[in-house]
DNA sequence: ATGTAC
C-alpha cells in the first residue's frame, strides 16, 4: 500500500517515490500535483500502476504522471515513460487503446456577438455532418488500398484529397504523419473496423465543442497563436476509433505470448511489452504509427465537416476556419533528450499526456517557434478548456510533456450510478451551454462532477514551469456521441 | 476508449 509519506517533495509541485521503495523499481516514480491532490490520487490504483511502470526494462530518469492522473489499462492515464532506444521496451498499454487520441483547436475570425443567435443551428449542422456513437460509421467507405494510403500518409492524404489545406498540415504535430507507419502490420480485422470510420467522432469523452475565448493570460503567445478575447473557436477531440483499438488489442495479445522468450517479467500482465528492437516491438511501432496516421486523418476529415457546416450557417470561405494546432495525447515517439548530461535517444510513451516542447525547438511549427508549441487542454463537458505554451523546463522534468485534460475522478460505472443525465443537460443549458448528444448514458459518464477541476490541473503544470497558460476557452455548444 | 464478452 502506497502512503503519502512515501512521497518526497523534490521541487515545487513535484513529488517522488524513491526507487528503493520497491526492489523491482529501476527509476523513481514522479508525480506532478499539489499536496492536496496527492490524497485524491491515492484513492485509485494509479500510483501503484506508476510504480509498476518504473520497473520496465530500459526506463530512463523516472516514471512520470501529470496532475490529471487516473487509473488506466496497466499504465496510469496522464503518464509519461521514456525507455532507452533501441533496447528498452515498447508497451501498447503505455500508449493506450485509443492510439493518437488527441485534440485540434480551430479558430474563427468571428466574435460571440456575431454568432449568438445561430449557435444552436450551427450545433445541429455539425451534429448532422459528423457521425458519432460507439461503432458508428460514416459516409466515407475506403477500399483496402485507399485505407492503406491513409494509414501511410495520415492527414496529408486527406489534404491531397481536398479535405483541407496545406496550412493545416503546418499546424499539426508531426505534420499529421508518422513516417514509419506500415499498413502491412495492421491486421485485416483492424482495417475492417476502420474502413467506414474516417470522419466519425466515436463516443465516451470524444466531442466537438464550439467555444469562446474568455480570458487571455499571455498576450505575446496569444498573438503568435492568433487568439483574441471573445473569439469563437471549435475544439475537436477524437482518435483512431475501432481501428486503433484493434491494433492495441492485437499487439497486447502478441506481446503477452512473447514476453517469456525475451526474459521479461512485469508486475502486472497489462504491462505487456517487447524490446523495441525485437520483431514484435518493430511491428507494433509500425502498426501504432499507421493507427496514429488514421487518427490524424480522422481529425482532418472532421474539421472539414465542421468547415462545411460553418459555411452553411455563416457563409464565407472554408479557409475562414483556421487550424491553430493539433496535438496527439496517446502516442509513442522516438525523441532525443538529455539524460545524465548526455544526449540520448528514447522511446517516449505518452498516455494521456501532451507534448509540450518549448521555444526554439525545431519540432515546433515556424509560426510558433519563438513562443513554444501550443498545448491544448480540453476541460470536461461544460467546463472551460485551456491553451498553454510549451516551456523548456518540460525537457528537464517530463520529457517535454504536459497534462492532457481534467482527468477522471469517478469511474464510468460510478458516474452512471450517481449522475442523472437529464439534470446535467438542464443545468448546462441554464448556464448557457447547449448539449447536442446521441446518448444519455454518455452524458452521465462525462458529467463535470466525474472529472477533476481542470483549472487546478492546468495551474500545476503552469506553476511547475512545464507549460504556461495562454488562454481560457468557455464552452457554448457541445456535440457528443 | 471500444462492434462495452469469445
Amino acid at each position: 500500500m502506497i502512503k503519502i509519506t512515501d512521497m518526497k517533495k523534490k521541487a515545487p509541485y513535484m513529488w517522488e517515490i524513491d526507487k528503493s521503495f520497491r526492489s523491482d523499481m529501476n527509476v523513481p516514480a514522479r508525480i506532478f500535483a499539489t499536496r492536496e491532490m496527492l490524497d485524491d490520487v491515492l484513492k485509485d490504483r494509479s500510483i501503484e500502476q506508476l510504480v509498476n511502470v518504473a520497473t520496465l526494462r530500459g526506463i530512463q530518469s523516472a516514471a512520470i504522471v501529470m496532475p490529471d492522473v487516473h487509473e488506466g489499462y496497466g499504465f496510469p492515464i496522464g503518464g509519461v515513460a521514456a525507455t532507452l532506444w533501441p533496447s528498452g521496451v515498447i508497451s501498447p498499454g503505455g500508449i493506450g487503446y485509443d492510439i493518437n487520441c488527441g485534440v485540434r483547436l480551430v479558430k474563427s475570425q468571428l466574435e460571440l456577438s456575431d454568432i449568438k443567435s445561430r449557435i444552436k443551428l450551427l450545433g445541429a449542422a455539425i451534429y448532422t455532418s459528423i457521425p458519432s456513437g460507439v461503432g458508428k460509421g460514416g459516409d466515407i467507405l475506403l477500399s483496402e488500398a485507399k485505407l492503406d494510403e491513409v494509414l501511410r500518409h495520415g492527414a496529408q492524404k486527406m489534404v491531397q484529397k481536398g479535405y483541407g489545406f496545406e496550412a493545416d498540415i503546418d499546424h499539426t504535430e508531426s505534420r499529421g504523419c508518422l513516417e514509419n507507419a506500415d499498413p502491412a502490420m495492421v491486421s485485416h480485422q483492424a482495417k475492417k473496423r476502420g474502413e467506414d470510420q474516417l470522419g466519425t467522432m466515436g463516443a465516451g469523452n470524444h466531442f466537438v465543442e464550439v467555444g469562446v475565448v474568455e480570458e487571455i493570460y499571455d498576450e505575446e503567445c496569444a498573438n503568435a497563436y492568433g487568439l483574441f478575447e471573445n473569439q469563437i473557436t471549435v475544439l475537436i477531440h477524437t482518435g483512431s476509433r475501432g481501428l486503433g483499438h484493434q491494433v492495441a488489442t492485437d499487439y497486447i495479445k502478441i506481446m503477452m505470448g512473447k514476453m517469456r522468450d525475451y526474459g521479461i517479467v512485469v508486475p502486472d500482465r497489462e504491462l505487456a511489452c517487447a524490446p523495441f528492437d525485437s520483431p514484435e516491438g518493430q511491428k507494433y511501432f509500425a502498426a501504432m504509427a499507421a493507427a496514429a496516421n488514421f487518427a490524424w486523418a480522422n481529425r482532418q476529415a472532421i474539421m472539414h465537416g465542421v468547415r462545411l457546416a460553418w459555411r452553411d450557417i455563416f457563409g464565407g470561405k472554408l479557409e475562414d476556419l483556421e487550424l491553430l494546432y493539433d496535438v496527439a495525447h496517446n502516442i509513442a515517439k522516438i525523441e532525443t533528450h538529455i539524460i545524465d548530461g548526455k544526449l540520448q535517444k528514447v522511446i517516449v510513451h505518452r498516455k494521456g499526456a501532451t507534448r509540450a516542447f518549448g521555444p526554439g525547438n525545431p519540432e515546433v511549427p515556424k509560426d510558433y517557434r519563438d513562443v513554444g508549441q501550443p498545448v491544448i487542454i480540453p476541460g470536461s463537458m461544460g467546463t472551460s478548456s485551456f491553451v498553454l505554451a510549451g516551456a523548456n523546463r518540460s525537457m528537464e522534468l517530463s520529457f517535454g510533456s504536459s497534462c492532457h485534460g481534467a482527468g477522471r475522478q469517478m469511474s464510468r460505472s460510478e458516474a452512471k450510478r450517481r449522475v442523472d443525465a437529464t439534470s446535467i443537460i438542464n443545468e448546462l443549458e441554464h448556464r448557457g451551454i447547449h448539449v447536442q448528444a446521441g446518448s444519455l448514458k454518455g452524458i452521465a459518464e462525462e458529467a463535470p462532477q466525474a472529472y477533476k477541476d481542470v483549472e487546478s490541473v492546468v495551474n500545476v503544470v503552469h506553476e511547475a514551469g512545464i507549460a504556461k497558460k495562454v488562454a481560457k476557452l468557455r464552452p457554448l455548444m457541445v456535440i457528443k456521441g
